[in-house]
DNA sequence: AAAACATATTGACATTTATCTATATGACGC
DNA sequence: GCGTCATATAGATAAATGTCAATATGTTTT
């Protein structure tokens, strides 16, 4: 995963309500309808941040008769939460410090 | 850590140059004028991006004499990280279907 | 085939964001 | 105190973002 997905997914998770999304999907798939009540917004701008959602590859959708039902994607939060992880470790307690500047 | 912290987090994240400075700052503390070479950006638009990762609590500042010098804080970074465990772990490999969406 | 339901797309608009130039503030050395 | 270096702030601006109303597309039911 490269800085320009990463990019994406960040972004993606840097809006209130699409974060809110997430956690919801996270506890199990669910279609558009069900993450519209839990909103004050519109269908269309549910559309959008799912859009948003899918295309950073954090959610997945699949057709089911007249609805659309979404899930995690577990591989790409695999990633993310591995970037951190990496982060974490790469950063140690004591400071290598720029003394220099020059 | 609540979900107007981790938005403010992840909006900090979202931006290729702020990510970037944070991968640089992770391995190790930097002043902002060491930063700045590595970038095509002005000195006010990179004090710009250091506010911003400050704000959120994923850098820490500290002066020294002239110089204004970063460093990761791993508190937040940790706090970031068991967010994205808790996702993983909370999906589950069979999808709680959603059938009625009445 | 028409009506009803679920979701997506389009176009408009206000707000936010990243960037710059110009200027201010703060620290150090003379 | 003055000049110089490091960083921050202010003001301006173009581009991106989140939202809506209107409309289109796709699916099911009658």
């Amino acid at each position: 995963m490269n800085n320009t997905d990463l990019t994406l997914v960040m972004k993606a998770l840097s809006d209130v309500t699409r974060l809110k999304i997430i956690e919801m999907v996270s506890e199990g798939e669910l279609c558009a309808c069900k993450i519209l009540e839990s909103f004050n917004i519109t269908q269309p701008t549910l559309s959008y941040h799912m859009k948003i959602l899918c295309d950073c590859g954090l959610v997945d959708s699949r057709r089911d008769g007249a609805w659309i039902r979404y899930n995690l994607n577990k591989q790409t939060l695999e990633l993310v939460s591995s970037y951190f992880n990496r982060l974490k470790t790469q950063s140690y307690e004591f400071k290598i410090e720029c003394l220099t500047c020059e």
